[in-house]
DNA sequence: GGATGGGGAAATGAGTGTAC
DNA sequence: GTACACTCATTTCCCCATCC
């Protein structure tokens, strides 16, 4: 009975920033020793209250209040580990959280034979994501500045040395161990994309609330790049299972019925380097048709890369 | 024996009055 | 007008009695 109060005691001043001992004891038909008692019992089971005494003194709830208990099934249970599991391998997160920590936490409230199926399941599943050591100390910073339209100013290392940007992020994503942010460049007039790890200072330079492409949109590519080029790319059956795990390529794959495929898209003239690159790595399974621009682009750096082993 | 309630003490801060 | 002292309302906290 106790503990089925202390439940609805929890959800009642989670819903609450302030309280006082009366107004609880009025909404559960219990004395207001008694509710006291209750608020002390919860607190000493980390509910993060503490009491202000005097006039309009009462109870609040700390800004890092807990969230109420959630139920999950085994599976459920099973599928937020291996979740929490893959977090892990990102050396920086946008919360103040200790990911392994949380981890542990939330392993060691799984029942036992819950656990022990997870041991099992461990030795046969894995989601792969690369260890990565690059911190990206600001990611925090560009999230906000993403969430209230901020311009920043960013000094982000590129292969040309730490140079100063001006830009408005969109927002920001993680990929294969690395967290991304997409931003407006002012100079450019177009969204590029920086990586967070390389942002070494960030500056505010006040809010800009013109509209400008969601991440969401950005990500899905369904946008028109300026001085765009029509791309398209025949590829391999293996260049298919290459391509399909780039987040660039994959939504533009159309899988022939022998299993090799046709890339056609459009890409904006200054991602052609960036576009280079990425078809680098799927090697001889993908043949680019056009832009002549990217053929040539690809043939001078295979050409410098031949260069370097003769 | 654990849960609950009552009464009073202690703490706190807003409001008010008074001296300068 | 300002600083200080006092009053009062409101709350938590502590001790003890009662109930199931």
């Amino acid at each position: 009975m106790k503990t089925k109060k202390l439940f609805e005691l929890m959800f009642y001043i989670n819903a609450k920033r302030y309280f006082t001992a009366r107004e609880v004891a009025e909404e559960f038909d219990m004395s207001v020793r008694t509710v006291q008692r209750y608020l002390l019992d919860l607190q000493e089971l980390g509910v993060p209250l503490y009491a202000e005494k005097g006039k309009y003194g009462g109870y609040r709830v700390l800004n890092n209040r807990v969230l109420p208990p959630l139920f999950f099934s085994e599976e459920e249970g099973k599928m937020m580990y291996f979740l929490l599991e893959m977090i892990t391998h990102y050396p920086t997160i946008p919360f103040q959280v200790d990911t392994q920590r949380v981890k542990t936490k939330f392993y060691t409230h799984l029942p036992a034979d819950v656990r022990n199926q997870l041991e099992q399941i461990k030795d046969f599943v894995v989601f792969l994501t690369p260890n990565r050591s690059e911190e990206a100390p600001l990611l925090k910073d560009l999230l906000l500045s993403a969430m209230k339209h901020k311009k920043v100013v960013i000094q982000y290392e590129s292969k040309t040395g730490i140079k100063g940007h001006i830009v408005k992020p969109i927002g920001i994503y993680a990929h294969e161990g690395l967290w991304y942010f997409p931003a407006y460049s002012y100079k450019k007039e177009k969204i590029l994309l920086f990586r967070a790890d390389r942002v070494k200072k960030i500056e505010n330079l006040g809010e800009d609330f013109t509209e400008s492409l969601t991440l969401k949109k950005w990500l899905a590519q369904d946008y028109v790049p300026t001085k765009a080029l029509l791309l398209h790319i025949e590829i391999t059956k293996e260049g298919v299972r290459l391509a399909s795990a780039n987040p660039s390529l994959g939504p533009h794959i159309t899988i022939n019925n022998d299993g090799t495929g046709t890339i056609k898209s459009v890409i904006g003239r200054d991602d052609l380097d960036f576009t280079a690159n990425i078809l680098l790595n799927l090697g001889r399974y993908a043949e680019v048709i056009e832009p002549k621009e990217l053929r040539e682009s690809l043939k001078k750096k295979a050409t410098e890369i031949v260069n370097m082993y003769t």
